[in-house]
RNA sequence: GCUGGUUUAGCUCAGUUGGUAGAGCAGCUGAUUUGUAAUCAGCAGGUCGGGGGUUCAAGUCCGUCAACCAGCUCCA
């Protein structure tokens, strides 16, 4: 007998139980929500025998392991129809994703949504039928053999060990190699939805087949479907690519070219005010400022290691390849031009840290499928800063730049949608991405590694993720949509003072090699803005928004007061404006409403006589009367204190 | 860059099997003098993304370029 303990209580079982005989022991209702089981924290399915003691816990819809598996059946039972519907069709890979899951196919026809509907009846079909599932090993040879019309699956079996127990999952006439797991049946599958078919390449190389990607959803109650499909439609709905456009925060322009967004004033407003926030922060923290060119003769960038390993993605001006001329490039980066700032002079052990910031933009020419609103431009300008200290400052130095990011991060309300990225070099990359040596890879590494621990960073590790000159501590967000980027990056870099030849004289009058921190502190301010329309649906806090109160006079006859009242607001700093139009309170109010302005000051007979304002929250709604100097007083503290 | 989709007035969208464009909102003008999310009326606004081709005739059909969207690859 196998003794096994569930959630703390210890049962015995005879060997060779299957996990879906213990679960229907345990309950019948357990079973019948049960998609998987984590046996001694392994995710498995619930076809297999207990074989040794073992602790036991059961995975239901509630848990993402058992989404996961839920997901993953539906794939294959989309597979499945798109096999029957499409015989020609050859299979590759379906996972389940973060939301629901994806099949790669390698289909003859274009996916129109005609397609997928047909696609989806089938699956409803399979579903009706609820074939068994059943699960099955081969060894490769075998495995080969059973796989021999699907090319994709046999170069999947020829990379296993050779030799290797290789799983299968048969459901009906369907077929497929896969490590599983699998619900216990296919009937389990209430409601689903094929969401798009777009392409990916075959191994997610680039230099591979185009194939064709079905994504898809499903869920036990078709309520839950319909509440993911309305949540998905209220993203849409905050996506700063669509919101910061109807709110004119910023457009595009044909004539000027993708990933050349045009700051709207509203836009350009909100960038100033995180700017100078910024500028002024680094300056208490000891940054400081500077403000280098745009551009640089390729002779730096050779100096630097851009022009060996980031050409690509740089604006040459003029012949790259003609020696005996000048040749410029647009900047990518700051390192190199901050650098000389340092290079000015001989420098002393005294001057180090030496903390240098600067609002940099920055060019880099993005491939042309890559650009996307406000989030990847191929102009853009960050919270720049090079940090150029002793060894033994690094750790302190670096937790500086971790304690600023985190704190304009947390100001601005982002810091707890934030997960951290421990990126690191691949010794493998083909590319020719990396400069230096494996030990100086691995010191840098090493110590960014230590510090993190010491730090208490909880972070997950980025292979092939690094900067070609360092190891990076990563600041991501996620959009509204789930797709995750960088918004803030603190790097350790140990090659690039060598190659500039930047030094100090320590203390015992040798010469050494500073280490450099590379960083952000709220990243690209472009980038930012996205993710700030998106969090707060473009309703911005008092502070960033770019019209803080509006003006609301009841008729023309209070256009004078309501004037005076605007003024006295202005003078007082507030960005405030007057609504002259003949309309009525309650047009002008909803006009309010949707330019999201945080402030509506109405001016009537009354509130004039009795020198009052009437303030309305585009949140709490009525505020009631209240003097100007009261309302100024509230407006101001608001805006001191950043609330949010 | 790759796969697929989209592009009609400032915005959101109609526009039949090819027969030379329409609505609502916004804008302007006038009336209304307004009390917490839309007052009424009138006017104006488009070489249908650009430039080609097919056709007696193209918003509509076909290639091409560009921009936008989703995804892949790449990345702050």
């Amino acid at each position: 007998m196998l003794k096994i303990t569930l959630r703390g209580d210890v049962r015995e079982v005879a060997e060779g139980t299957t996990l879906d005989a213990l679960c229907r022991e345990i309950s019948m209702g357990l079973y019948r929500n049960a998609c998987a089981a984590r046996v001694n924290g392994v995710v498995t399915d619930l076809r297999v025998e207990l074989t040794a003691d073992a602790e036991v816990e059961f995975l239901t819809f509630d848990d993402h392991d058992g989404q996961k598996t839920y997901w993953h059946t539906t794939s294959h039972v989309m597979a499945q129809a798109v096999k029957r519907l499409y015989p020609e069709v050859k299979l590759t890979i379906g996972p389940s994703i973060d939301e629901g899951f994806y099949y790669d196919f390698d289909a003859p026809m274009s996916i129109t949504p005609e397609v997928l509907a047909a696609i989806e009846a089938e699956m409803k079909a399979i579903v009706k039928e609820n074939p068994e599932i059943t699960r099955f090993t081969l060894p490769r040879a075998e495995a080969l053999v059973r796989m021999q019309d699907e090319p994709y699956k046999v170069e999947l079996i020829n990379d296993l060990p050779a030799d290797a127990e290789i799983s299968f999952y048969t459901q009906g006439e369907f077929t497929d190699l896969c490590a599983g797991p699998h619900l216990p049946e296919v009937g389990r599958i209430k409601a689903f939805k094929l969401l798009s078919a777009t392409g990916a390449y075959w191994r997610g190389d680039s230099k591979n087949k185009m194939l064709t990607r079905i994504y898809g959803i499903s869920f036990p109650k078709a309520s839950m479907l319909e509440e993911h499909l309305t949540r998905l439609e209220e993203a849409k709905k905050r996506d700063h690519n669509k919101l910061g456009r109807e709110m004119e925060l910023f457009t595009t322009v044909d004539c000027i070219g993708q990933g050349l967004p045009i700051l709207m004033p509203k836009g350009a407003r909100i960038i100033q005010l995180l700017q100078r926030w910024i500028e002024d922060e680094e300056q208490k923290r000891g940054y400081l400022l500077t403000k280098t060119p745009l551009m640089a003769k390729r002779d730096l960038y050779r100096i630097s290691g851009h022009w060996d390993h980031y050409r690509d993605g740089m604006f040459i001006l003029g012949d790259a390849d003609d020696e005996t001329k000048e040749c410029f490039a647009l900047r990518p980066m700051t390192c190199p031009f901050q650098y000389q700032v340092y290079l000015n002079r001989a420098r002393s052990y005294r001057d180090l840290p030496m903390r240098l910031g600067e609002t940099s933009t920055l060019f880099r020419n993005e491939e042309s499928g890559e650009m996307h609103g406000l989030i990847r431009v191929r102009q853009f300008t960050i919270s720049e800063g090079h940090l150029v200290l002793r060894p033994d400052q690094l750790e302190e130095e670096f937790r500086g730049c971790l304690e600023l990011a985190k704190y304009v991060l947390d100001t601005v309300g982002m810091l707890e949608d934030c997960t951290f990225r421990f990126s690191q070099w691949d010794p493998e990359n083909p590319k020719n991405k990396y400069e230096g040596t494996a030990e100086q890879w691995n010191e840098a590494q090493a110590v960014m590694g230590k510090i993190l621990d010491n730090l208490g960073v909880e972070y997950s590790v980025g292979i092939d993720e690094a900067a070609f000159y360092g190891p990076k501590l990563d600041i991501q967000y996620k959009n509204v949509f789930g797709k995750e980027d960088t918004i803030v990056t603190i790097q350790i870099d140990m090659l690039l003072a060598e190659k500039f030849g930047m030094e100090y004289t320590d203390a015992d009058g040798q010469k050494k090699r500073p280490y450099i921190i590379h960083r952000t502190s709220l990243g690209c301010y472009e980038r930012t803005l996205a993710y700030l329309i998106e969090k707060y649906a473009g309703a911005f806090p008092l502070w960033l928004s770019p019209e803080q109160v509006r003006v609301l006079p009841i008729s023309e006859r209070l256009l004078d007061k309501a004037g005076e009242i605007t003024e006295q607001l202005k003078a007082a700093g507030l960005r405030a404006e007057l609504d002259t139009r003949n309309e009525k309170m309650g047009y002008k109010i909803r006009e309010a409403q949707m330019d999201k302005v945080p402030y509506m000051l109405i001016i009537g007979d009354k509130e004039a006589e009795e020198g009052v304002v009437s303030v309305r929250h585009r949140k709490d709604g009525d505020l009631g009367t209240m003097t100007l100097e009261a309302f100024l007083g509230k407006a101001l503290t608001e805006i001191a204190t950043k609330a949010r």
